[in-house]
DNA sequence: CTTTAAGTAGACCGACTGTTCTAGTGAGGA
DNA sequence: TCCTCACTAGAACAGTCGGTCTACTTAAAG
């Protein structure tokens, strides 16, 4: 069936196929990234979803195979966007202070903290919702984190050494941040994490005189 | 009808007769704290609680007003017995240095981490099954925070003065471990949390030469 | 025009869910 | 003995869920 090679003048087949699938896809796809983080993966039924995006019921299944492939697939693109705007927040502050990686790390948490729909970290909530430890939820959730947080270290070994304990009491931060945040809003947990980072890195990474090993 | 004062010869009969409801409310309360969290609010119907509980269907809607007086009940539970675990344990810590205080309240979290169902902070589990932000996964989240945060904070001020916002660094980082420790098991988060809390005690709090200028 | 394929709209199903209700049991007090 | 009251056992109910299926539409390709 798929070697018949006939249509090899036409390239557009395999990836114009995908292309003209993705607009109702894609809004399947963007309300459910939506709709599951907002309101919760067990409480949003699939009707809302396909309510909310205009797309019928046989569009779902027919891409999907049912909602726990749809719910995969909401978590893969969490961990693609937010490993995406953490990636280019922590290049584009290039600057010599490594306390500086920290905050840009902190600053998209933030950032993302202010909107209407902040529940907290999508992976975290992903897990209290699916407690299976083979699930996808906790396979993503640790998927997520461990990539965060290696590109944390890089990104702080650029500038200066990282012993493996400061940098887990750096996710510590970040985490508890996230947490912090959804669960007693108002409370400047993020500067609060800032400053404690900025303590470590400055403390622990960055002796005020420079031993002669560095 | 609860005037009648004839039984006063029997005083048992109001302490008495929540006494003999007991058993068979605490068996529900006890495999209901266990199932709630291990398994989730959601997750866990009904039948599975009354079936591990040997509890009939009745007195469950005898004693509570349905799932949802349950899950209030778990909570204030979860709060009470959690609460008094970290008072004894912080106070029980009552050496000269005040970062064996943080350290008494991260040692009840690690032992908690040890147990087999630990999947994390009781409360943020539940606000992530329940997103309503007036229903009592918030109410309880927020005040089991504020509790703690509010005991860290005295029990560190009877030593030494506690800004506001290293306080809530401390807190950051305890809710930040008992995520970690979640989400990525075998991370030693407590102990990464342990270290930066005690560089945060002793620099912020306790300057060991107050220089002119730092 | 015909074919192929994806999408739409919506009825429909079985498997649960939380909840109510009825009938019966057993112990303790009057 | 009678009565009360908490508890048990289980049928039954309405509602919701995820998932399947059918009939129809649209549009590009031959």
């Amino acid at each position: 069936m798929t070697q018949t090679g006939e249509a090899e003048n036409t390239p557009q087949t395999g990836v114009e196929r995908q292309q003209r699938r993705k607009p109702g896809l894609e809004r399947l796809l963007a309300t459910a990234d939506e709709l599951l983080y907002a309101e919760g993966i067990q409480q949003t039924g699939v009707q809302r979803i396909l309510e909310q995006s205009n797309v019928a019921r046989g569009t779902l299944y027919g891409n999907f195979g049912g909602k726990d492939d749809l719910i995969a697939a909401y978590l893969q693109r969490r961990h693609t966007h937010t490993l995406a705007a953490v990636t280019t927040a922590i290049e584009h502050a290039h600057s010599d202070d490594p306390a500086d990686v920290f905050d840009a790390l902190l600053d998209v948490g933030e950032s993302r903290s202010q909107q209407g729909s902040f529940r907290g970290c999508a992976f975290a909530l992903a897990v209290a919702e699916m407690p299976a430890a083979d699930g996808p939820a906790a396979h993503w959730a640790r998927t997520h984190k461990t990539a965060i947080k290696a590109l944390l270290k890089q990104a702080l070994t650029g500038r200066v050494a990282v012993p493996e304990r400061t940098a887990e009491s750096l996710m510590v931060l970040y985490d508890g941040a996230l947490l912090s945040a959804a669960l007693r809003p108002g409370e400047d947990s993020f500067e609060a994490a800032r400053a404690a980072g900025r303590l470590l890195i400055t403390t622990a990474l960055l002796p005020p005189d420079p031993a002669p090993g560095s």
